[in-house]
DNA sequence: CGGATGCTTGATGTATCTCAAGACGTGTGG
DNA sequence: CCACACGTCTTGAGATACATCAAGCATCCG
């Protein structure tokens, strides 16, 4: 299942570097923080193929992943099939730094494309976490804008009419990935695909095509070939009635 | 606003009741971790009356509230007026364990009903997590439960029927008070509205009241005089698809 | 008594789902 | 090299679940 890779220093470096940058979104960072962050990287990096499930609801959580490379999600299913993503994960984010907690796992990790990410033990963890609370409060920063994120899909799913949800949510990923650099003026590599769209935003394939088109019509967006360029931010976040403060970001 | 009594400390005992009961559902408490938890709670406990704000989105968070008595919830609006409850809180509960690390808080709360709380300053949690690293954990796990309750929400809302939406909601609460000694055999006070029901599950208030019937009819609920009793809790479950480990309880 | 709050019901329109099919690109095996 | 399967995106047609608008009734309270 798990290919695994052993890589030299320097691609180490390279790997932790979204993490690095996301945290510093946060919080300053000195150079014994990076230091400890990479210190935890040892070792293997693991790859998947898309569409494979990482980790599976009801799993006993024993590692920390953290993603480096392509797209993942949070989901959970209903006996009938029915599946909704409750969550991305961008290079950078830890799909669950806590939940070695738990006794059992209460929702999948699937990955949406090819990814590798690193595999972290609670234990080294833990060592990083007591030498250097500068940086615990960063991660746990991190994590409340992943339950503020969960917040504010509620508030979408809930009230935000599909338009407004699906321009909500672009919106919502142009700002995460050019917090870890991965956004080239305002366009981005969107991976994903409209299926994936659809589970996230709780609406059937056919009505998110159709809402796609809309935007596309309206010129807020463009997207093909796996690529979405933002047409009009301004608009787009009127239209989304975006507030950039859940994302708390400092810079 | 608010309102302040000063309480002696056998009163005091009494309002902590719940938040031990709840912790003790997922690890024991021994009665070190009971007295230094009663610590928190001196001094005073405040008041608000149904349908007012206790903090507002945008408010820099500066204490932890501690709910002792009545219901209370996490919102968020738009600025057209639509609004999503997010959450729910019952006794026991915290409103925001961490979220002073940030700088504003991303969302509201409101009394849902009169409500009774603590407010304890962070230095003073902070000495209580220093010294006592099994209270810690307990506290973690439950901001764990608490994060994958939304998670359970996002599910609902995205794919769930209005019907098995409102099931799933009816034993989520029914297991949550169960938790905090709440329930008498299948009943329980459920002082919300109609109109808070719709609003946590993203429908309409005529929907919803229409769909409350459909439970009535079908025989898994009664609802009346502010009073809650599950008639059929299998098969309101299996209504629901409820699954409960999502709530992480040991006992 | 008058007003506020909460619950209920009816009528109507429409947003969204479901079912179905076609087009296009890509990889694969014969 | 062609035939075919598969994944993805797109479009059409029809059915319906849900929202909206509107009104009535009960209870409580000042």
């Amino acid at each position: 299942m798990d290919a695994m890779t052993t890589i030299g220093a320097k691609e180490n470096v390279t790997a932790i570097e979204p993490l690095l940058r996301l945290l510093s979104r946060y919080m300053p960072l000195d150079e014994a923080d990076r230091a400890a962050l990479s210190g935890l990287m040892v070792g293997t990096l693991l790859q998947r193929e898309a569409r494979t499930d990482i980790a599976r609801e009801g799993d006993k959580p024993t590692v920390i992943r953290l993603l480096v490379s392509g797209w993942a999600c949070r989901y959970k299913d209903l006996p009938d099939g029915r599946r909704q993503i409750v969550g991305f994960f961008l290079p950078g984010d830890f799909c669950d730094l806590n939940v070695y907690i738990l006794s059992e796992l209460d929702h999948s990790i699937g990955a949406l494309t090819d990814v590798r990410y690193f595999e972290i033990q609670p234990h080294q963890f833990q060592e990083v976490i007591d030498a250097r609370p500068h940086l615990t409060r960063a991660l746990l920063w991190h994590e409340l804008v992943t339950s503020g994120i969960q917040r504010e899909w509620l508030l979408s799913i809930g009230q935000r009419s599909p338009l407004e949800r699906l321009a909500h949510l672009f919106v919502e990923l142009y700002y995460r990935l050019r917090a870890v650099d991965l956004v080239d003026d305002l366009a981005f590599d969107f991976p994903i695909t409209q299926h994936h769209l659809a589970e996230a935003n709780g609406m059937s394939l056919v009505h998110l095509n159709r809402t796609l088109q809309e935007l596309r019509r309206a010129g807020l967006i463009e997207l093909a070939d796996r690529q979405l360029r933002i047409v009009d931010l301004d608009e787009l976040k009127r239209v989304a009635m975006f507030k950039r403060s859940y994302l708390h970001f400092n810079r």
